[in-house]
DNA sequence: GCTTTTTACGCAATCGATTGTGTAAAACTA
DNA sequence: TAGTTTTACACAATCGATTGCGTAAAAAGC
């Protein structure tokens, strides 16, 4: 009975003309639609799945003015950080049927600049974006809001200007990780900052110097050193510099945990014992953290929630494109190891 | 003179009425086609660029049937050498005007087919796919070359079958890490492999065998442990059971840089010395190796390349899609750290 | 000088799903 | 029972770019 399954793909029009029903009713079986009859709906379906009907979301996305996919530009996705808030975004984008289409700037605002308007010309239904270290003018960005384009920025943020933006408290991170080395019986205190430019960096560098502050510490600019990239490369660079001064340091608090191992493997080089002479905190418990000797004592980074969150907000904004801009802010907590925990 | 330039999105048909064009002839002015005169072409082009026109890739991708989306299935983008693997497949992509649509298998063959279910869905123009560590049937990609969509594997491939393959000699790579330590000395050799069913760990620990048994060294069942995930706690599990043995070991060839910086770290705790106890090799030259103390001798893996060749013959087989199934084979090399250097 | 070729463009169909509007028939109200 | 509401579906326009085919006008050929 009835006609062969054509062999090339399925449309709904093939559907409708075998059941003898409009592709309108057949389209609004497809999606539940409540003016469509349980059993017309029913038999809709079973025909759709065995004829292997595959809804062309091509065509519908064309129609409905949206191509259901979320951009997300990140720097570095071999980053665990980074690669946490991929899949964070990933999680929430599928839940809700979307795909995540992403590109990397490589820390470079040429690139940043290039895949912006890649995603943009893809017409993506709104983006994740992390900007690229160099990144510290935002004009290249103001375009998208002539265009009502859901963005979200997420960690490295923006300075100033109202933009939507998922973040931690860098300044409370910085305080708190400080104030573990102090707790630690650390009196001179060394910081290895990335680029100030940055909230997040120069966050951080706030925190610490309030730490300091709060508890009558050196306070010398001598011991604040900064990076661009905080590469393992710039991670002993960096810590040489700091020892050049020949300030009595006993303590390194660094910004993110590549630079922090690299400058472990170069204090350990200089024979220097760690935590007993020099203690250090790193930042973002990356899993590098449980590998090297000694362990290295960090400040965990939500980054997976932050991905979630900046998706759940893209999705959000999109439904009501006015949505006024909103900071959330996360979390983080101190994860004691061996290279900070005296005792 | 002439009219203003619409207020929303623009159109080619609102570039052809105030240029007094068809829409075809904006089109193909666009797109360079011969068959529309230079002067034509530039005017419509300054047009287009004063007033903002974005094509509409929707439109252009239902009229053409192809979604010019590369996708990617890999287990985690978080580990280095996916990552790596994924910019090499992003740089082709973009360079040919494609985009890249990710998701993650997390290691679950689960996840693996509906991730799969949803990239086909989605309609991309093919696919690269690495295996979930659990895959060991591949009957789940059948229904895509009924299909037609190129798919190109990579690195952890199926065992068998007629597909097409970008992949590393893992039997020459296991070979030579384990020629590497028996140059340096060593005389009973451990293996830490990954899951035997994987084409990869069961390659590099065949070239293994084959090292010990061609220099005559001792081939004891007992020292080649298999892990499921090789991650860092299966590093220390496995280093664990290997100790065991009791066995005289010198050496430890692992499958992986992750399981042996945490092997190391297990040995260290041990006070066992490195190399002059046991000298260790890993596997893919991850950024670690050069962090953790000593570093990690290892075999670097061209992901990078791996990357881009499989996203090329994405492309080259949607053109030509008889194309007969490949395999591909990159090389590697030894990279002779403090791990492993005696001497 | 007349035919053939080339150049440059327009016409109209098409890709497949979505959706506002229209309308019978069935169910319900008073 | 006449009138109103609900249910269940069909019609037809639409989203924006692409493309095979057709055709004037200009250029070239002999």
């Amino acid at each position: 009975m009835g006609e062969l399954k054509p062999r090339k793909e399925v449309t709904i029009y093939d559907l409708a003309q075998q059941l003898k029903l409009s592709p309108s009713t057949v389209s609004r079986a497809l999606r539940n639609h409540h003016s469509v009859g349980q059993t017309t709906r029913n038999s809709v379906k079973k025909l759709a799945k065995e004829w292997g009907y595959r809804r062309n979301s091509m065509a519908a996305n064309l129609r409905k003015k949206d191509s259901n996919t979320i951009g997300v530009l990140v720097s570095w996705i071999g980053q665990p950080f980074q690669a946490r808030l991929i899949s964070g975004i990933e999680e929430v984008a599928k839940e809700h049927g979307y795909n995540v289409i992403i590109s990397q700037s490589r820390d470079s605002v040429t690139l940043e600049k290039e895949n912006l308007k890649a995603l943009f010309d893809s017409r993506v239904s709104g983006m994740v974006i992390s900007l690229a270290m160099e990144s510290q003018y935002y004009d290249h960005f103001d375009f998208l809001y002539d265009n009502e384009t859901p963005v979200v920025f997420v960690d490295r943020t923006p300075k100033m200007g109202d933009f939507q933006r998922v973040v931690i408290d860098n300044f409370d991170a910085g305080y708190k990780a400080t104030m573990h080395l102090i707790e630690q019986g650390c009196k001179v205190i060394g910081h290895v900052g990335g680029a100030q430019h940055q909230d997040i960096y120069n966050g951080r560098q706030l925190g610490y110097r309030e730490a300091l502050k709060s508890n009558n510490l050196c306070l010398d600019e001598r011991l604040m050193v900064h990076g661009q990239e905080l590469s393992i490369a710039e991670g002993i660079i960096l810590t040489k510099k700091l020892l050049e001064t020949n300030l009595p340091i006993d303590g390194i608090f660094y910004a993110n945990d590549q630079s922090a191992a690299s400058g472990i493997s170069f204090l350990k080089e200089r024979q220097i014992k760690i935590p007993e002479e020099i203690a250090v905190m790193g930042f973002n418990d990356d899993p590098i953290c449980q590998l090297i000797d000694p362990p290295l004592s960090s400040i965990t980074h939500p980054a997976r929630i932050m991905g979630q969150i900046a998706a759940q907000r893209v999705l959000r904004i999109k439904e009501d494109t006015k949505l006024d801009p909103q900071t959330v802010v996360l979390g983080t907590e101190v994860v004691g190891r061996a290279s900070s925990l005296r005792q």
